[in-house]
DNA sequence: TGCCAGGCCCTCTTTAGGGCCTT
């Protein structure tokens, strides 16, 4: 699938960093079409264990409020039917992109969804900022979004996801004059060198 | 028992090391 006409924005909240031992709690993706979010699916997941504090700290999300929730591997099924076949749009994409084939797997389930990563495509179309960790990119490109500031939750985060997605979309057609770029100039833009990438948005630009 | 990721990115680099980013 090669266009980003429809596009799901995803973001997890996990027990830690090592999607082996740890487990997803809490999931957000966001369905855009043409841009325009369309359609949100989330849901918080128990995962069979008490919460480290610092997650509890980190994130809000605390043991009463997953009680009676559903378990990662239930949830998955209907996460994959809501993403289907199109790609998926998330901050350090290689992170979410680990939690998710772990628990698909958990399930029994498989998936190979491209996979795009706001923060790699930042460091190339918007060099120079101080930080590009998805609370430092909201603030530095002024994207706070209203009812949407506690960060570290699954749906405030795919929205700040969302609004840099929509600015990087901006930084594209500015640099190549590109309104729609492909999922394969996308993939080829994270993985030319933040040094070449100048010359890469000249090549797009001559071209289209 | 003790320890614990993975991959990118920069630079005082490439026979490497350390910081960043995700939770």
């Amino acid at each position: 699938m090669d266009t980003t006409r429809e596009i799901i924005i995803l973001d997890f909240e996990t027990t830690g960093l090592q999607p082996g031992s740890d487990r997803t709690i809490e999931v957000a993706a966001t369905l855009l079409v043409d841009r325009r979010p369309v359609e949100t699916f989330s849901q918080l997941m128990h995962p069979g264990r008490p919460l480290p504090g610092f997650i509890t700290a980190l994130t809000g999300i605390t043991d009463h409020m997953l009680r009676g929730k559903p378990r990662p591997e239930q949830v998955m099924h209907e996460l994959r039917r809501f993403m289907g076949a199109r790609p998926i749009v998330a901050h350090n994409a290689s992170f979410d992109r680990r939690f998710l084939l772990a628990e698909l797997a958990r399930a029994g389930l498989v998936a190979d969804n491209e996979f795009l990563c706001t923060m790699r495509l930042a460091r190339r179309l918007l060099p120079g900022l101080p930080s590009y960790r998805l609370s430092a990119l909201v603030q530095s490109l002024d994207l706070q979004l209203p009812g949407a500031s506690h960060f570290h939750r699954a749906v405030a985060d795919v929205n700040h996801t969302v609004a840099l997605w929509l600015r990087l979309h901006e930084a594209i057609e500015q640099h190549t004059g590109l309104t729609s770029p492909s999922v394969k100039v996308l993939t080829r833009l994270m993985r030319t060198s933040v040094g070449q990438t100048a010359r890469y948005l000249a090549t797009l630009a001559l071209a289209s």
